[in-house]
DNA sequence: TTCCATTACGGGGCACGTAATAATT
DNA sequence: AATTATTACGTGCCCCGTAATGGAA
């Protein structure tokens, strides 16, 4: 048995099984790594993928438990070539960051750039996705740690740490009538035509069912990509939006306002996912010290290996 | 990297960092794993081995940490290999157990005898040594499973697994006056004279300190090796015994008599050592079952799970 | 002298890549 | 026709084992 066999084996299953396309991803030849499979399922007795003719169909449900076994063998492995990099030079590597885009544009250009001036020797790289790809990417490997908010998908071993709450605001136009009422409600909010984001064409938007609880049919004019297009719109006077509280800044957003809405769309939690059994590099510890003064050390360690958000 | 040096790293540790042991018993050359943990030390660039001219002298910090993620990666290794043999003859395998002399003679007989009935192709193997010995076996990997009475050792990564109880019996010649007192105490108990066993010469017995509580002063005449040579002294008629309930069985031992003292020396638990991590092969879950109804493959799973016995 | 780890050197195996094959879409 | 896994084949690298070296005990 040999590392290579391991590595290739879950590269396929990586890759969907498809043999060619991790041939691709290892930089190796497509014989090569069919040998490979075939020489451990040969060593073990056992038959790994199911075939048709020369075609892989599926995993056999050895297959899945050895892919476990090895998925957690090239961890350690891993974590030893993380180990010594970080003996050599603790202040000098790689990190990379999945976020969505409210995250990348909101809160993190202040750790950025305090983390980067810190730290100017570690190459900082950002995968931005949806709230579930984000920790998916972790849990896959591609990104070293997440940040978001929520997350629906169960995730096998990837550890989601609160750290910080979240909770909408209601962005208008300065002179905008909403900003005189005494109380905000849904019943005035359902008023004014609305500009929503956070969903894809064909889905709900998050927030709808809120007001269908109060038979309320919101009026949707305009479906954004982000925040930032979002406000822009506000700003035209298309609508009004409802967004996360830390998009909106006084002190950038001059024509713009922003009423509370907690009370009507709950809290949210913010999330840092990682990957357990990981080797974790020292800087991404003062990284996520930054992002939150609750992310100590001894805190990360301790919800790690803690079983809660798994 | 490679498993080779992950394994050679591993076992010059488990060596005593004598490397020319360690290749002995990897059945290799001395040159061949002196380059191997070079090669490894120069990829990782980190330094693992202490050394003094040619003489390895220590494991570096860095060192330590090392060996305890290759611990890891070859245990997931190990495993892959035990489940291909699962999968390819789950009846089928090796069986290492540690024990003590009293258990292996006592309590296994009957598990052994139905195990073997109905496992045939699994080969097993006993080590027998003190109750401290056996679970370090088992930690070391050198046997699968631990059966003894207590343990003072810590152990890192095996779990002890509570299956049964273990009380004292004073064993005597069938016409002792012991026999005839209504409730034994320990005084009447002082005053003949005692074999002991389960001590080194140089150790205190066990029980002497339930003596010294009383102010009593047992009368020691004989120091025997194992629970047999104890009962055949006495039935000489050399002294009286305190010995594990296990190993009278009336039937057997027709001129001796044996009265409970579990109120003078207190109950003492049995456990099954198990390393935590390893894939168990079927047999051995049958095999504990056999020791015990209470260690059904669930039971035994939480058990491992849990953290408990640490 | 003996033991031990490292360096020197030569041989053999095996893992890889290129090319060819067979089967599928 | 394009894609995909497997088989065939030759080459080069690397790992191993034997022998030699240099210190230590």
């Amino acid at each position: 048995m040999t590392l290579q066999q391991l590595r290739f084996l879950c590269e396929i299953v990586h890759q969907g099984l498809r043999l060619s396309q991790a041939a691709a991803a290892l930089h190796t030849s497509q014989p090569g790594v069919s040998r490979q499979i075939q020489s451990l399922e040969r060593e073990l007795g056992v038959v790994i993928f199911r075939r048709k003719r020369n075609r892989i169909l599926a995993l056999t449900e050895a297959g899945k438990e050895i892919v476990r076994f090895a998925d957690r063998a090239l961890r350690e492995v891993h974590n030893i070539r993380g180990f010594g990099d970080e003996v050599r030079d603790s202040a000098a590597g790689d990190l990379v960051i999945a976020t969505t885009h409210t995250h990348a544009r909101y809160t993190l250009p202040r750790v950025i750039s305090a983390f980067t001036k810190a730290f100017p020797h570690v190459r900082l790289r950002f995968w931005q996705g949806n709230r579930d790809e984000i920790f998916q990417w972790v849990e896959g490997g591609e990104a070293d740690v997440a940040i978001g908010t929520d997350c629906d998908v169960t995730l096998e071993s990837v550890a989601l740490l609160p750290y910080g709450e979240f909770h909408r605001i209601v962005v208008t136009r300065a002179s905008h009538p909403l900003l005189k009422e005494k109380d905000l409600t849904l019943e005035q909010i359902a008023r004014y035509p609305l500009i929503a984001y956070g969903f894809r064409s064909n889905e709900r938007w998050k927030f709808r069912h809120v007001f269908e609880a109060r038979k309320l049919e919101p009026n949707i004019v305009f479906s954004a990509a982000d925040a930032d297009v979002s406000k822009a719109y506000v700003a035209l006077g298309i609508g009004i939006a409802i967004l996360p509280h830390i998009t909106y800044k006084p002190a950038l957003d001059k024509h713009l306002r922003a009423r509370d809405a907690r009370h009507l769309f709950g809290t949210e939690v913010t999330h840092v996912g990682l990957k357990r059994d990981r080797f974790i590099r020292s800087y991404v510890y003062d990284f996520l010290n930054i992002l939150s003064p609750t992310l100590t050390r001894s805190n990360i360690q301790q919800m790690l290996n803690s079983h809660a958000g798994t």
